[in-house]
DNA sequence: AGTGCATTTAGTTGATTCGCTAAATATGAT
DNA sequence: ATCATATTTAGCGAATCAACTAAATGCACT
């Protein structure tokens, strides 16, 4: 029951849901764009993220300096169909879709640029 | 997507979890009955599965003295499917089942006989 | 080697959650 | 009506968890 119990647990925070279900629009993310969907410090999304790669969920892969997240080929099933019936048209989550395709599209170094940026001016 | 985290929220919970599974196992538990599963006080008992009803999981009857609690028909059916791969045969679930046989076995006011006798013995 | 950058890990704080006991509610029996 | 009983609600302490900042790690480039 502890897998099922950790599944379980690792889908009960809204931001790990969205999480999911922007992993089902896409091959892969990396952590800065799931940041960037987010708006939460990197610190708090990765740590997200390895609550769902311990709970199975998700997999990630290093290239460089970039650590890239998917679905993991064991996401059960049922439980994503569920979860893509269930949420799959929620307000929150299509407002993420937008907001991915906008950060997709500009393309990773640059939104590493402007995410640095940003924090430089936040400790300024 | 509120009404998906209730969901999961209320599966985020080894207790609520066993309870589930073993409802799948009978058309309705009464309160006292479950609570002799779980090995918990009533009125945890009681807590969670009001959680659960909050969910939209389980629904309950009222009979006299007694609450039953069931299912709800509006419960995922693709959710309790995965549950069902993924914990129903799970070692806890299988004792859970195991002490529930007897515990319907022996009948509601037996049961809530010897409850009543334990908790007055314990405050002795 | 050494610098710069993306990510992770540590450590802290505030909020949520679980378990209990005690009090309140609701129903059946005398 | 009163009393006994099953369940729920309220209130409290301990544990868990999410968010942040700061420090550590790992990788690329000079």
């Amino acid at each position: 029951m502890e897998k099922t119990l950790n599944i379980t647990k690792a889908l009960s925070d809204g931001n790990r849901l969205r999480v999911i279900m922007a992993l089902t629009g896409y091959d892969e993310l990396c952590v800065c764009q799931i940041t960037e969907m987010l708006g939460h410090a990197t610190a708090t999304v990765s740590r997200h993220m390895s609550v769902l790669q311990n709970a199975g969920l998700v997999k990630s892969r290093k290239e460089g300096r970039w650590v890239y997240y998917r679905l993991s080929e064991t996401f059960p099933r049922l439980l994503l169909q569920w979860l893509n019936d269930s949420a799959g048209n929620a307000d929150e989550i299509n407002r993420d879709k937008e907001k991915l395709k906008a950060v997709v599209s500009c393309g990773l170094d640059e939104l590493c640029k402007t995410q640095r940026q940003r924090r430089e001016s936040r400790s300024a």
